[in-house]
RNA sequence: GGCCCUAUCGUCUAGGGGUUAGGACAGCGCCUUUUCAAGGCGUUAACCCGGGUUCGAGUCCCGGUAGGGUCACCA
């Protein structure tokens, strides 16, 4: 069997969003599925766009996911950096490899002669195509001058795509493009294929927009007498508005957003997943692992889509869902409370259990908490009086309950909160349960919306259930 | 503009000649050990248009239309 390698290759100017990672994840994901390597190569051979801190942002992203790479930066491998700018000699060597065969050449004019040409074309309606103004003969490179690939045969490509299917282009996708910029730095043209052959990609995993460049890829291959790898074309993620695909400057979000709202690693990478690919059946939740498991090409979208972020927030739900109490608690700690014990820990332990179901994100639980929704567990809350009554009820009847509640609680076992429950149930039953069980819950908890009474009474503890109640009662009389 | 890609509920999608066009999110309604959340049950909602091929077309072909991409010393 092939031993499968792909790679992710994102350059660094700027933050990962969405739509690279999730390129990054289906790659990384076929690659662990066949048991290949997963290469993460910087590809900053534009030193005009260079972002500072772009490549440690990327690492810290993907390391975020459990997106883990085979060969990276500052790592040795056994074909040299994983930085394009740290391997200039070997596209250098492959450049004189194809001047030595008549495929490459200076070019010899000036960007404004240039731009002459593409106005001109432009002009009379005409596609701009360098190779129309090809020089007769070539001057030795001097290595400062660009350096052109001559396309050796002018022709219509065709070529299968994994994703896609067949595919064509013609001629006019053919034309004489750079592969080594006057500051000496290589395209990503020529770059990625030099790279992709000496890393021994098997699978070349992208975004749509490339499907243009496509034939120039192949006629390189073919100058270069290197077997094509197999091209896997993604779907192009849109904007929730879709009218233009995913970028930067577009309103995509920094990825390490989502982590500062809280988003599980699990939820987002769920999220991603399903983002262009499915896996031929109605099930939607998979741990990365069983990602693996199901992820196939064969089964990746055809047309694009845009990420809808409210399927993140069930997505998260659902993973918080199956998170333990204590991987619950690791994760609430770490971004609510910053990785710090928590004044009170003890009860707060006892507290997040309880309210993880309405606080999945945690930068909404950090919300609430600084709001002071939470509060009532560790001090009495102020009573509304006019609040007390269930609806259709009366200040006089909730008297006579919580009197009656608080004479059976007097006597009751708090070991548990059915032990409570069981105590008060058969009363509340019987005199209708809101009617009861409203008042006694928003006198502990002072809350309109909170767990039920019960539960609080049993984190509270009998002494200070007994007290609230007593506090109610009191501020009924007075 | 040339070329290329794409087209099923609002969104993500299943489906590959004969289906009551399935699932999920969101919406709506109901249920539950008060309320909120969660959960359960139910429900609204889609094959871009026009021609072919065929006994029969979301499904195959052609043409429109719409959206996206690409035409750089950016990737």
């Amino acid at each position: 069997m092939e031993h499968v390698v792909t790679r992710f290759a994102p350059s660094p100017t700027g933050f990962m969003h969405i739509g690279s990672v999730r390129t990054a994840l289906f790659a990384f994901l076929w690659a662990r599925k066949n048991k290949g390597t997963f290469i993460l190569r910087i590809e900053d051979t534009d030193k005009e766009r260079e972002v500072a801190g772009s490549v440690a942002h990327i690492q810290e992203s993907l390391s975020w996911l459990n997106l883990t790479w085979d060969y990276g930066p500052q790592m040795s491998t056994p074909f040299g950096s994983c930085i394009q700018s740290e391997r200039l000699p070997t596209y250098h060597a492959a450049a004189r490899e194809l001047i030595a065969k008549g495929y490459a050449y200076p070019d010899p004019y000036s960007a404004e002669e240039i731009d002459g040409f593409r106005r001109a074309a432009q002009a009379n309606k005409e596609v701009f195509l360098f190779r129309k103004h090809r020089p007769k003969t070539f001057s030795e490179w001097d290595g400062k001058r660009p350096l052109r690939f001559l396309v050796p045969e002018i022709k219509r490509y065709e070529w299968h795509d994994e994703v896609r299917g067949d595919l064509s282009a013609g001629e006019e996708a053919l034309d004489d493009f750079i592969l080594i910029k006057g500051d000496g730095y290589p395209t990503y043209n020529f770059a990625h294929i030099i790279d992709d052959m000496h890393m021994g990609v098997t699978h070349v995993m992208r975004g749509d927009e490339f499907i243009s460049s496509t034939p120039k890829f192949l006629s390189l291959y073919d100058a270069l007498g290197i077997k094509r790898p197999k091209l896997v074309t993604l779907p192009p993620i849109l904007r929730e508005d879709k009218t233009k695909k995913l970028g930067k400057r577009d309103g995509a979000k920094d990825l390490l957003e989502y982590r500062k709202e809280g988003f599980l690693p699990a939820a987002m990478i769920n999220f991603l997943a399903f983002i262009g690919w499915h896996p031929g059946s109605d099930r939607e939740l998979f741990t990365l692992p069983e990602l693996i498991e199901a992820f196939d090409i064969s089964t990746i979208q055809t047309h694009g889509g845009s990420a809808n972020e409210e399927k993140l927030l069930w997505f998260q739900h659902q993973h918080v869902k199956h998170l333990s109490d204590s991987e619950y608690k690791a994760a609430v700690m770490q971004s609510v409370f910053s990785g710090k014990e928590p004044e009170n820990e003890e009860r707060w332990n006892t507290i997040l259990p309880l309210v993880r179901e309405r606080a999945a994100l945690s930068s909404t639980f950090t919300a609430e908490i600084d709001a002071g929704e939470y509060a009532y567990f560790f001090t009495a809350p102020e009573i509304d009086i006019t609040l007390l009554p269930n609806k259709n009820s009366t200040l006089e009847v909730c008297r006579t309950h919580l009197k009656k509640i608080l004479e059976i609680l007097s006597s009751s076992d708090f070991s548990s909160v059915d032990s409570i429950k069981s105590a008060a149930w058969d009363y509340a039953s019987q005199e209708g349960r809101g009617d009861v069980l409203w008042p006694l819950r928003y006198s502990l908890s002072g809350k309109k919306q909170s767990p039920d009474p019960f539960t609080i009474a049993h984190v509270l503890g009998k002494e200070e259930t007994l007290a609230r109640i007593t506090g109610a009662l009191n501020q009924i009389h007075a």
